[in-house]
Order: C-alpha cells, then structure tokens, then sequence
RNA sequence: GCUCCCAUCGUCUAACGGUUAGGACGCGGCCCUCUCAAGGCCGUAAUACGGGUUCGAUUCCCGUUGGGAGCGCCA
C-alpha cells in the first residue's frame, strides 16, 4: 500500500524554518514512496489563525515546489466530523463534561507546581453531576494506570507511564475541538499511514494513541523530528532573525539552495552535500534521519545559494533577477545586454539580490564613485593614464577582449608599469568601485559609448 | 520542579565493535590573478566525563554532567 503523509501546519505564523523542514520530508518521503501528500490547515484557533497567514503559508509551499496531491483541507471546514466524535466518546463514557473554571485550574496548576509536582488535571469532574445546567468543557478519560509506548521510527519505543497523563480537554467552553483531538480525527479519517513532525510533539504521541486506541482505530507509523535551533541553542524563533521562508525568497536565495539546506540539516547521504531535488526524491530515507537537534548555520545555507546561482542557465538569469533589479529602482531596456551582465556577475553572487546590489553599473550611468576607490586610484597621475588610455580607444573598432588586452598591456609595458595600475583606475572610472568582473569583459560588455562617456565623467 | 528526548571538529554530519576518526560550511595559508569572487592545493579543529561489557569501544550497558522539548479551554 502506498503511503499517505501530511503537512498540517497552523496558520498563526508564516511558514518558518522548521516548518518547511517538516514539509519537506513528508513530501519527499511520500514522492519517493510514490504515496500521497496531503495539505492540512490547523485552524482550530479561531483567535490566533488569519487567512493572511494561510495565503503565506500556502505561497511558501509553492515557492519551494512542495506541491500536494490532496487540500488543503480546513479543519473549520470539519467540525461536524470532530462533534460526531466527540458525541461518539460522551456516549461510550470515555469522555465527560468538565464544569472546572480556567481560573480554578490555573490556580491548581500553580500549586502544584510550587509543590513540585507535575500540573496535571486531578480529574475531579470525572464524578460530577453530568447533567449541570452550567458551562463545560469535553475532557477525555485516560486510563490511570499501565503504560503506553510510542514506537517511533527514529528513536525506538519510548514508554510513557500513563498515571503521567491527565485528563485532555477535547472540546472547549465554547464548542470548538482542540489540537490533540481533531489531529487524531484528521489523521484517521485522511487515512494518515506515516506523520512525521517535530520533535515538540513527542510528549503529545501517547495520549493520541490513547485516543486511536479508544476509536479503536489503526496507529500511524511516527517519526519524531529534531528540532532546529538558533546560534544560542535555543528553538529557533524570530529572535534569530529571519524565520519565514518567504522572507528568504525576499533576500534572494534560490528555493533549490534551501530545499538541499533544510533536507541536510539532520539528514545525510554518506558524505554527499549538493542534491538536485530528483535526487533527494531518490535517495532520501527516514532511517538516514539523525537524532539531535541541528543548529541553523546561516553561511552554509550562503554557499549552496552561490553555488546553485553559478548553475542557473543563462537564458533563466534575467527572469529570476528582474525582481530585484526593479526593486532597486533599474531598467532593463536591452534583455539580451542584461543576460550577458548578469552572466559576467554571477560567479560571485551570494543573493540573487546581489546582482543589483553590486552590479547597478551596467544597468545605470549615474551611480555614484566610492570616496576611498575616488582618493585612492583616481589621482593626477592615473587620470593621465586614462586619457591616454581614451585616446587609444577611440580610433578602436570593433571593442572586443582581445583588443583592449593588446591596449592595456602594450600601454603597462611601455610605462613599466603592472597593469593593475591601469585596471583599477579603469574600473573606479566605470563601475565606480574597486570590485567588479574582469575589466575586460566589463568594458566589452558596457561598449565604447558608455565607456568613452564614464571616461569623460571622471576627467573632467 | 516533574516527564520525555538528545550528546563526534565552532556548525552540519560520516563511521552501523577493529579507520592515521572521513566529508562539507566557516576560518587560516599557498597557487591562479587587473580587483573581488570562483576554482585548485594545504592546514586548523571533535568522539562531554566516569564506570562497566569485550582481545578491542565513537559504536553496547549504567551513572554523572550538559543541552533541548513538553507539562494550555495554543498547535
């Protein structure tokens, strides 16, 4: 039987780091598997779930190609589901209405702590009067003695004693279910064969297999993630900066570069780094998944970005950097020219954000000269170089590499010269700093007009 | 506090009782070179600690320490 796995996010947040981890091995576990991935919104909260956050979610799923075969479902959209259920528990008796203010179990839980005890429910509403004309929730009535054992798929079975668990409310004050219950729902009725989540919800696992077993329905195969922590190894949050998936589409990064990040950040193919997608589908594996909590190593993430931006083909160049090269307020009149600017710029590029960052010379004339490049390398003696180096120019036609090669060199061996001493005021002149591509592929690419004019600017 | 999980270079990880403990990011150096990158080469750096088991432990067991998560009418 093929597999069928979920993504269940909440939409009480944007689709963050971990969350798009989770995503992903569910979604690569069932592509390799050739099962089924379904898409689930846990909107159970009315107070905290927004739609702004489900379109966000549902655009970080798309940017990084985690496509589903099935939704995405609203678990609004099924609280008759989750009622008949509960009804079903209230009648069998392995669930009852819990008058207990929240104040009053605050209260309790406060006491118990400040005893050193674990604040759990004491279930004193399992004798109470059910017929209370007064308001209530649902709690469901967990076994007090035996054990529970969670066999998870990468840490083996882990035991739970269940006089640990209290009683969970599954229906609030006000109607609506809550997490622990309508997952189980969901997962039974999606007919849910593997879940994979975080690690968070490990201490969750044995009361939602009391609940399948009181269904008396079959338990998923679990697999228990770790965690993703910041530099202070602590669950990664907004604190450590940007979280949101989106919010790296944004600063440039490339969906590819954080789709093979995410997968090796706890898991690994013997010594292998860079996957193409199809391979991570080929090779990937929940029993090669590791153990510990892995820490979010930003640079890392910054070299599989540079090194995918190398390999984007040409003719995709333009298309992926139009964004940002329009965000930085530059015109793309000649698509065939940029191509080629953009081609000369990528080697070095972090971000595709980079290329307007530091590439807006190809694409605007008044860009402004760097005040250290200008004192350093723009001095009486080298402005005469460049006026020579002008008049040389001029008669040239056409401008090609290897002409202005001749040029420059002939130029540097008559003075004695390195030619550095003529390339870096060069280039302060057109790109108005000290770094840029090869000089010549610069001046070849700018042409003789743009070159002569730049020239012009700085001699007069 | 209680319950659960985890522990190899700074970071991500390989090793599935026998290796000079490997790779990658980062960092440093060299080469290349018109700058900056890229690339190539070299280097830096780890089995948390203490007990067992074993001819032999990174690997198996126990403890200690450290870190993380959960303990909501959040998910």
């Amino acid at each position: 039987m093929s597999p069928r796995l979920r993504f269940a996010p909440s939409p009480t947040g944007h689709l963050h780091i971990g969350g798009a981890r989770t995503a992903l091995f569910n979604w690569l576990l069932a592509r390799h598997h050739k099962g089924q991935f379904i898409l689930r919104i846990e909107d159970t909260d009315r107070e905290r779930s927004t739609e702004e956050y489900t379109t966000s979610i549902l655009k970080g799923m798309e940017w990084l190609g985690l496509d589903w075969d099935e939704g995405p479902f609203h678990q609004a959209d099924r609280l008759d589901i989750y009622r008949g259920h509960i009804q079903k528990l209230l009648r069998e008796g392995t669930a009852y209405k819990c008058f207990c203010t929240k104040e009053e179990l605050d209260e309790r839980r406060l006491t118990a702590q400040s005893r050193g005890e674990k604040p759990k429910y004491d279930g004193r509403c399992r004798q109470a009067d059910q017929s209370q004309d007064k308001p209530y929730c649902i709690r469901f009535l967990s076994p007090d003695a035996g054990t529970t054992v969670v066999h998870d798929l990468i840490r083996g079975d882990v035991v739970f004693e269940n006089k640990e668990l209290d009683d969970l409310i599954i229906q609030r004050t006000d109607g609506t279910p809550t997490y622990n219950f309508t997952v189980v729902v969901d997962d039974v009725t999606m007919r849910i064969t593997k879940i994979i989540r975080g690690d968070d919800h490990l201490n969750n696992t044995p009361r939602q297999i009391q609940l399948y077993n009181t269904f008396h329905y079959p338990v998923p195969e679990w697999t228990h993630l770790p965690l993703i922590l910041g530099p202070d190894k602590k669950r990664l949050s907004k604190r450590h900066g940007a979280t949101s998936v989106l919010a790296y589409k944004e600063m440039g990064y490339l969906p590819q570069a954080l789709l093979n990040y995410l997968a090796r950040l706890g898991w690994s193919h013997g010594d292998q780094e860079i996957f193409s997608k199809e391979e991570l589908i080929a090779k990937f594996d929940a029993t090669n998944i590791g153990k510990s909590a892995g820490i979010f190593n930003p640079e890392k993430l910054s070299w599989l970005n540079a090194h995918y931006i190398k390999s984007v083909p040409p003719q995709d160049l333009l298309k992926k950097t139009l964004p940002f090269l329009q965000e930085a307020g530059l015109k793309i009149e000649d698509e065939a020219y940029a191509t080629q600017a953009l081609q000369s710029l990528k080697e070095r590029a972090t971000t595709l954000k980079a290329f307007a960052l530091e590439g807006s010379y190809y694409f605007q004339e008044d860009f402004p000269i760097e005040e250290g490049a200008r004192n350093k390398f723009l001095t009486p003696d080298t402005l005469k170089l460049l006026r020579e180096f002008r008049d040389r120019l001029i008669p040239l036609s056409p401008m090609n590499e290897i002409l202005l090669k001749d040029i420059m060199t002939g130029m540097t061996e008559e003075k004695g010269v390195k030619l550095g001493a003529l390339a870096q005021p060069l280039r302060v002149a057109v790109t108005g700093g000290t770094v840029s591509p090869s000089i010549y592929e610069v001046l070849t690419l700018l042409g003789k007009e743009r070159v002569l004019q730049r020239l012009d600017r700085v001699l007069s």
